[in-house]
DNA sequence: GTTTAGCACTCGTTTAGATAGAGTGCTAAC
DNA sequence: GTTAGCACTCTATCTAAACGAGTGCTAAAC
């Protein structure tokens, strides 16, 4: 096995040339093609040469004798990691993303929503996105309010303006004053806190405290625990899915149908999505360097948005192994700049 | 022409006897194949001579001359509405449905959810269902509350437990003191009144009533506007989708294209459901029936559920024009019923 | 030593023609 | 009215041949 080193100057750029021109066309390269579309000033035979090293060292292969050749997965990576030059976003394509992204929009959802859509369009591939986390937002308000004598709504608004609600039934009944009591006490005790530092205090405490039943804290607690809770899940969304469709490589309709229920099971993507939030910053999963075995002809370009340091959510695309991400990364590197302008806007107190 | 009356017992027999067959199949059935394979003691040249008939008066057609006979948009029609009989659903398709619907949820949606998804996996189509419209239920709770200086959350919880909230933005600050006036006054007046017959008093009114700010009342109302509009929309739930690649009349990928897109166009589908809601009981849509150009293969069974006597929502399945009318209907019918029981439970007052 | 032209060879794809088979309509007999 | 028989039609399938893109290797040119 050669070193990535050891690849001459004029590996790397016929290695680059063929890949471009294969995620333009998705057909085999041949040399003679290589030689002529693009201008290195060799012949074929030079370049059949350093294919043949290519090949060898395991940057490309070739589905059979006599066809051209296809980047492998550690071609793709190469390219990625060294060969890629960052496209620059078309004007139209810019002011697209920035119309879309600047509608000053006051949830955060639908911030993260648009987002999603306009990349998918953009890209023409299948994108996705986590909602925040909003468990390091503050907690805005709390309140309890009676729906009848037997049950009660609590209700949470958080940073962003996203509002939890759950409505417990009490198994006594209970008067309006005392829900009053016990909804200014939590709104005392936990409006202004980050909602992942909150310790709620324990229902015999509240109980003395302002002479409730605890039976009734207890409830209105357990309403409270599922409203916090609530903000620990994030909701997936989807877009362009049926962008895949256009690509040649899901010409097969048994693939097809793997990939788009592999896609309406949400549980599987956010896992899979969650697993890249790990690290920050842009990343590129190849072919086989995601864990869905499905999916190995596909490649996950994601990347995390947050506020200020702390990341909060990620969004990404899903297209083919062969897919163009010089413009890939371009949008999303551009479009994660635009959200966490605007998170910043939205989840902090203005 | 010839009047549908003037089919002959034997002309159904064998209309309904291809139809049945071909639902299995999926290929053009010859005359040879039903008179062998169905007990009707006749001989393939009595048959040709039958179905030369039928094919006449437009019930089936030839894809070419030496092909067999397939059904028609007519011929479907027909066997609907005449031929065929009602499947009993096999017993643990009745105890899966059961289960499902059974588990007592207490949200109207989540139960509309389920059951659209069970109709999905027992039928092996796909499915669709329409939130209920609560503009028919009682408005429980108003409650406007206090988020910051500026900032009110409008609530209001309808029968079914659905919630549904605003936040708005006052011009002017506000006291605590005001906003419990506000609150309490609207619940006086609003709750325990039918949605869609609400009246809400003029901003002017209420600030001379309550002594608040007229332009405050005014943001409020608002906020209490769209959440009233909100129980006026209903949500479109899809389940299944992937289910129409498993039929032959999807293997070509241009029309899956077309109509997945189609599918995840929600507003589309909500017209297109909506408009057989007009009606109520079940309805069958054949082919061509439908308003839609790209769904001139498909075929609709939809079916409206509501509370007593008024609908609130619909569901349905969509599928290849050859779809197992027979299961499908007997499944809908069955689940139509349970909705009916379980909505009318959540919905009303307990 | 590197590059290039030339050539034989491989192997998938396309094309055309032949074949098989399913189904029909019609006629004549039952 | 029903059925057996037969000629005919048309599609789907199979086969073989021609095609062509691309390679690796060799030997000559730079």
């Amino acid at each position: 096995m050669v070193w990535e080193d050891e690849l001459s100057e004029r590996k790397m750029r016929i290695l680059k040339t063929l890949i471009d021109d294969y995620i333009q066309t998705a057909q085999p390269v041949g040399s003679r093609t290589i030689s002529k579309k693009h201008e290195l000033g060799l012949s074929s035979a030079t370049i059949r040469n350093e294919m043949a090293d290519l090949e060898e060292m395991g940057y490309i292969t070739q589905p059979h004798t006599s066809a051209g050749r296809v980047p492998s997965d550690k071609g793709y990576r190469f390219y990625v990691d060294h060969l890629i030059q960052v496209e620059t976003l078309a004007r139209d394509e810019i002011k697209k993303i920035r119309s879309a992204i600047e509608l000053r929009l006051n949830e955060i959802d639908a911030l993260i929503n648009r987002a999603s859509d306009i990349v998918s369009t953009i890209t023409g591939y299948t994108s996705f996105a986590l909602t925040p986390m909003l468990t390091k937002t503050v907690l805005r308000t709390v309140q309890v309010v009676q729906v009848d004598e037997k049950r009660v709504l609590v209700i949470i608004v958080t940073g962003g303006g996203v509002v939890k609600n759950s409505i417990v039934r009490l198994n006594t009944e209970c008067t309006a004053d005392n829900m009053m009591r016990l909804s200014s006490f939590l709104e005392e005790k936990l409006s202004g806190k980050i909602i992942e530092n909150i310790q709620i205090p324990s229902a015999d405490f509240i109980s003395r405290e302002i002479k409730v039943d605890p039976g009734i804290v207890e409830c209105v607690l357990e309403g409270l625990n599922v409203c916090l809770k609530g903000t620990e899940q994030s909701d997936l969304m989807l877009h362009g899915t049926t962008n895949l469709l256009n690509h040649p490589e899901f010409s097969d309709l048994l693939k097809v149908k793997e990939v788009l229920e592999l896609l309406s099971d949400k549980d599987i993507i956010k896992a899979l999505i969650s697993s890249t939030m790990i690290k920050s910053g842009l990343q590129v999963q190849i072919g086989k360097e995601n864990q869905l075995g499905l999916m190995q002809d596909c490649s996950l370009v994601t990347t995390a948005y947050g506020v200020g340091n702390t990341d909060v959510g990620a969004f990404g695309i899903l297209g083919p192994t062969r897919m163009s991400y010089a413009k890939v990364i371009s949008a999303m590197k551009y479009i994660q700049k635009l959200i966490n302008r605007e998170s910043l806007r939205i989840l902090s107190e203005e």
